[in-house]
DNA sequence: CAAGACGGTTACAAAACGGTTACATTTTAC
DNA sequence: GTAAAATGTAACCGTTTTGTAACCGTCTTG
């Protein structure tokens, strides 16, 4: 599988280094110069990010900042002054993350790189959402109720798990269309409603679990 | 708000240090030394527990898949040998997990805390606009006052909520409209009156919230 | 004070929304 | 390939929300 890192600092000479090396390596580079511009290129592709903390513009801490405050959480690998004081950097931080002092040496950025990137696979999580009785295990695709299980077909599964995960807010049409199904496939909304409906009447004997409100759409009602 | 941790390690100086230094920082901590008791004492306010997963009784492992059976999604932060299996880890770890290796630095640990917390803080951004008894949360499109709630349809909604975050300022009828309504809607300025009178109604228990001023407009009267 | 602008209120009409069913189409399993 | 299961579409319905019009009193301004 493609690796995709994300090289942000203003000084392009450190911006060619990296990206030669890690290229080198294997690994596909984007570069940006402002933590703007870092932004505005980012996609869900990048697995990982090389982050200057002292730029101008949005400053490194910036960036990370609102990076933590979006949802889709990224490794950060900062590249940091010697003197920068630590309780910032940890203010920052998250478990994923790492950082380098600058001076660095090369060698030693694409050692965390890998190490980074490493953990991040091999972490495949088991990822099980409960709500009250209501416990979803997304690797197995398996619902239960109280214990029992219930069969779901993969778009049912989608939507609850989506629906779930987004508790207690409410998510319209347009927001179960966007993220369960593909950029590629077009369907009517109208296709949500019939899955709820189906959803709904294999979780009947269990209450109202999906409810909707018009105008704002479905939500957990546990 | 609190943040409140369960520390879990049959080691009692373990507990005493990790507890002393968590409350240091501002947490408050609750303590079990075994995976009998974690499971009694815990409740829905712990955001964060910290596992030993080498303990008598209920080994840190079969809690936490106990945990992750039943009870509502809550990360843990591991402590573990160094030479524990990896596999077993992931085996019960979900993305919001973390572990730290035996020895462990006090340090690291506060970092790793502080690291989850902020993490699962910042997953949920509810955004609270509140003046006074009145607080509105933007994300589960959800009014309060007086902590009780008020049922709003999406464009009384969005009328309150720009009202509040105006506030103080008045907001003309066009104000109004240009802000709630998409461009491409036209409707008439006078709809805007009739729901200024559907709010008004109610939230009437509460006393004139919304209030006018004759020529300048709406605006919020807390 | 008087005229006109402004805002409150109500009743009603129109539109949007959501639930449901039947059926067509696609995918999957054997 | 065929049967079953899953998924998508269309059409019907009732409900909720939203928009309009009309009537009224009140505020502003000359």
């Amino acid at each position: 599988m493609e690796q995709r890192i994300l090289v942000v600092d203003d000084e392009k000479d450190i911006c060619d280094i990296l990206q030669f090396n890690l290229e080198n390596e294997g690994y596909t580079v984007d570069v940006a110069h402002s933590g703007e511009d870092a932004l505005a290129i980012l996609t869900d592709e990048h697995q990982l990010i090389v982050l200057d903390v002292m730029m101008g513009g949005i400053s490194g801490f910036k960036m990370a900042e609102q990076l933590r405050e979006t949802e889709n959480y990224i490794p950060i690998l900062f590249l940091t002054a010697k003197n920068t004081e630590n309780d910032k950097l940890t203010g920052f931080s998250s478990g994923g993350d790492d950082y380098v002092a600058k001076p660095f040496s090369v060698k030693e950025v694409l050692a965390r790189v890998k190490a980074i990137l490493k953990r991040a696979q091999t972490k495949t999580p088991i990822k099980k959402w409960s709500y009250k009785t209501l416990s979803i295990d997304i690797v197995n695709n398996n619902v239960t109720i109280n214990d029992k299980e219930i069969q779901l077909t993969k778009k049912e599964f989608d939507i609850l798990s989506l629906i779930v995960q987004t508790s207690p807010n409410a998510l319209t049409r347009n927001d179960i269309l966007d993220k369960v199904w593909n950029d590629n496939e077009f369907v009517l909304d109208r296709t949500v409603d019939v899955h709820i409906a189906r959803l709904r009447k294999k979780l009947v004997e269990y209450g109202n679990i999906i409810a909707n409100r018009t105008g704002f759409g479905y939500y957990l009602n546990c």
